[in-house]
DNA sequence: GAGTGAGTGGGCAACGTTTTCCAAGATGTT
DNA sequence: AACATCTTGGAAAACGTTGCCCACTCACTC
């Protein structure tokens, strides 16, 4: 009996354009990478049987001398609707370049971070672009000297790549600023706990800490900054909240670091049978597109993501054309976005 | 003055690590990939000269005469968090090979996904994962004749390729016997409207919908068949429940077949000044993370998203190692999750 | 002691591109 | 008319792997 699927086809190659024109693999090459040297006559005839046969270049073979074009794009998370707005820039500024974006998938921890970048650079990628990563500037330096990298959302400044992120500090000022015009006065906040002291001033968490800090002080509430310890997840979120909703003087606002956080700390509410915004006032940060839905409509830091992608992707393509030149680093302002989970304080 | 950035070092090939250890690149490469004819000791010259030179593959190289040890995942929308699921079932499954997951970036249209699974082929991927893709049979079973290939969540059968989805058909019966049960009898369905009949036995929403109908008409509830016509996004979900809300008798409860469906159906429920659940049920389908945020607490249809990846990578290393095999389909079982969203309709 | 066969290791030709170099013709410049 | 320069096209050598094939060494068997 025979096989039920036909046997896969021998790929077209560049010696069966070259045939099929009647001119050299040389001209084929020229004309698919708009290389100097080839008339428009030329030009012409070669893409012709480029169309006829349906030839497409061995991408494999491309990297064993030129480019692949291919960029390698490394998430963190994937369920985090902020890095998609992050991807749309991106992909929406390479559209019209040669470029292929592909993602690692979401890696958590240092190990898996490692894993997926040297994957990439293994596949000979073009240029990486890493979001929000945790690895050590070590690292990250390694594998900005071996291949051109752009960093998003990490504060630290490199001569080896280029970083793209927001203004974290002037977020939290956002926040805080906001619940003190609505006449708060006790306003905690939520943040992710630092273990690694190596990227303790780069990372957003930190800064975004740092910032709330700031920003209390400046309107003169430094005696009311308080501070729950906990991580960046719905876990972190609840448990944070349990432990401020426990203190003797309970906040009457609640500064979550990220959207999910916020999450956790509703949940917590909840149990304490409060009611959010009128007993007790909520925001978070990342602008996420759950934090829009009606049920939830969540005030929060809009971050965004679709120009840092954007810019990410331009200095990406930059710095692919000249490796040498100095290194860039984007700032980009959030924006404060207010929905029903902040309100003035319950009266005295 | 001297560039900033020091020169790209030179990367260690098989020469280097074969002169290292004094001995041929054929012999390096067979211990590579554990290739039969090589002596123990020979296998730990090799190994302790990779380790000692950090030597790494080059996948380009290796594309060009083997694999590449890549596997290409092609998903629809990032934003889905259901897709996430998958993604975890599928990288634990392989996390213990030496295969390496890439993504594609979301795609949206035929024509993206073709742009994709092209640029999977030409990167010479040892195989490809396609989740929920709407392009044509022609087009999945060309891919299939090229690369290895599984199919998720399309209910066609192919000979060319295995394939994996949940029984969309039962799972529209549990939301509707769910809502039965409470004692619903005007239960309304916004389908996602398939343009493409070439598609339409496959998609998973069409089947939704048509076991929507099916148990509607299982439970004597024939004459109730309510549905409204518009797409899977928020949007259609708020269009879709606008139409229904105006209906002569309103339905008591909507089944909206994805979870951000039922996101645009509660803005419009609360446009029109009713409760949900007092006044009428929602019900959605995924199971998506957000559906189990406190605030929203959505009754859902659970995938097992996990399960469904895992099975995808099994079947795609299983058709790795053997192109011949016939074609395989899973069907996995869904659950219903109950939340605060249903409930008994009002008294009469 | 010749023949057999398994176990090891290496030589070398692919694989499909890019890129360097060179040749030949066309054009311009003195 | 001699020479320099530009344009166009091709030959051939990489790039770093893999896999086919062959050679050699042993031990074992008749």
């Amino acid at each position: 009996m025979d096989t039920p699927v036909a046997p896969p086809p021998r790929r077209v190659t560049i010696v069966d354009v070259a045939h099929h024109a009647q001119v050299s693999t040389t001209a084929v090459s020229k004309v698919l990478r708009n290389a100097y040297g080839v008339s428009p006559k030329m030009r012409d005839r070669v893409r012709q049987a480029i169309a006829e046969l349906g030839y497409r270049p061995n991408t494999a073979a491309r990297g064993m001398r030129g480019q692949t074009y291919t960029i390698g794009v490394m998430l963190p998370n994937i369920r985090n609707p902020f890095f998609a707005e992050i991807l749309d820039g991106l992909t929406d500024h390479l559209a019209d370049t040669d470029y292929q974006v592909l993602l690692g998938p979401g890696c958590n921890g240092r190990e898996a971070e490692a894993k997926v970048t040297h994957a990439m650079i293994d596949r000979s990628m073009d240029g990486l672009i890493l979001i929000a990563p945790i690895s050590t500037r070590a690292h990250l330096d390694h594998v900005a000297a071996t291949v051109p990298t752009v960093v998003v959302g990490r504060h630290g400044r490199s001569r080896a790549y280029d970083s793209v992120a927001d203004d974290d500090f002037a977020g939290a000022a956002l926040v805080v600023d906001h619940l003190v015009d609505l006449g708060h006065r006790r306003i905690a906040h939520i943040e992710h706990h630092e273990t690694d002291r190596d990227c303790l001033a780069e990372m957003p968490n930190a800064i975004r800490a740092a910032g709330y800090q700031q920003a209390m002080r400046a309107q003169g509430l430094a005696d009311e900054i308080d501070i729950a310890s906990t991580s960046y997840t719905q876990e972190g979120g609840y448990l944070g909240a349990q432990q401020l909703l426990a203190r003797p003087v309970r906040p009457t606002a609640i500064f979550a670091g990220a959207d999910i956080v916020a999450m956790g700390a509703l949940d917590a509410i909840a149990e304490a049978g409060l009611r959010v915004p009128q007993d007790i006032s909520v925001a978070g940060y990342d602008n996420t597109t759950f934090a829009a839905f009606r049920p939830i409509s969540l005030t929060s830091v809009d971050q965004a993501g679709h120009q840092i992608g954007a810019n990410a992707a331009r200095l990406l393509l930059d710095r692919i054309a000249d490796r040498h030149r100095p290194a860039a680093q984007v700032r980009l302002s959030p924006t404060l976005v207010v929905r029903r989970t902040t309100a003035p304080p319950p009266a005295l």
